[in-house]
DNA sequence: TGCCAGGCCCTCTTTAGGGCCTT
């Protein structure tokens, strides 16, 4: 059974390329449905956090100043993804810290992602808000603490995946959701439009 | 102190613009 890494960064801003920096990461190994294992870490990168983002994510400049270093956090967050797939809410967002806070290691993100946001905007075109917080409410999904903090975020994207693997596996058979769902892997990793589904649809109907 | 981006996707589209989503 394929095993997935849902990552959730908390960072000081929208853009790497602008000088914002991760301040906390977490991740949620996934065995079909199952956590089988968590890492979580806040991180020092050096950088001061706005009064902005300490309101929106709770991480103040008090708790970074005891963080471990970013670069250790990193090396320790790779090491625990390795080759596995990743999984992430908007996966552009934090595909583009994962990779900008591993190449300042010098270590290559040659993970795949996959994207629970625009997989849900594909399986449920009738939600009327594809925030996270949103689609939880919308499923029903389990409270897993304060929102907009690394591990309650990444927790309710694995939950979300998980819905998204059980809708996909109802609408289409177990084996056709697993290749609907590599294809979606394969796309984003090309940083291309991922129509798995609508590819799945169009070869069934 | 205040500001910043990038990608998807819809539509009043494709020679473009704007909303949504992530912090």
């Amino acid at each position: 059974m394929t095993t997935v890494a849902v990552i959730d960064f908390e960072t000081t801003g929208l853009s790497p390329a602008m000088g914002d920096r991760a301040t906390e990461i977490a991740i949620v190994l996934l065995e079909g449905d199952r956590v089988v294992d968590r890492y979580q870490s806040l991180m020092n990168a050096g950088v001061r956090i706005s009064a902005f983002i300490e309101a929106y994510t709770g991480i103040s400049n008090e708790m970074i100043a005891t963080a471990p270093p970013a670069a250790q956090v990193m090396d320790e967050a790779n090491r625990f993804v390795g080759g596995r797939p990743m999984v992430a809410h908007n996966a552009s967002f934090d595909r583009r810290f994962w990779t900008a806070e591993l190449q300042r290691l010098g270590q290559a993100a040659e993970q795949p992602f996959a994207c629970t946001l625009l997989l849900s905007r594909r399986l449920w075109p009738e939600v009327r808000s594809y925030r996270l917080g949103s689609l939880a409410a919308y499923h029903g999904l389990p409270d897993a603490g304060r929102a907009h903090r690394a591990m309650a975020d990444a927790e309710t994207a694995a939950a979300l995946w998980c819905r998204i693997r059980t809708d996909l596996h109802s609408r289409y058979g177990v084996a056709q959701a697993r290749h609907a769902l590599l294809m979606h892997l394969q796309a984003c990793s090309r940083k291309a439009l991922p129509r798995a589904i609508e590819r799945h649809r169009a070869a069934v109907h």
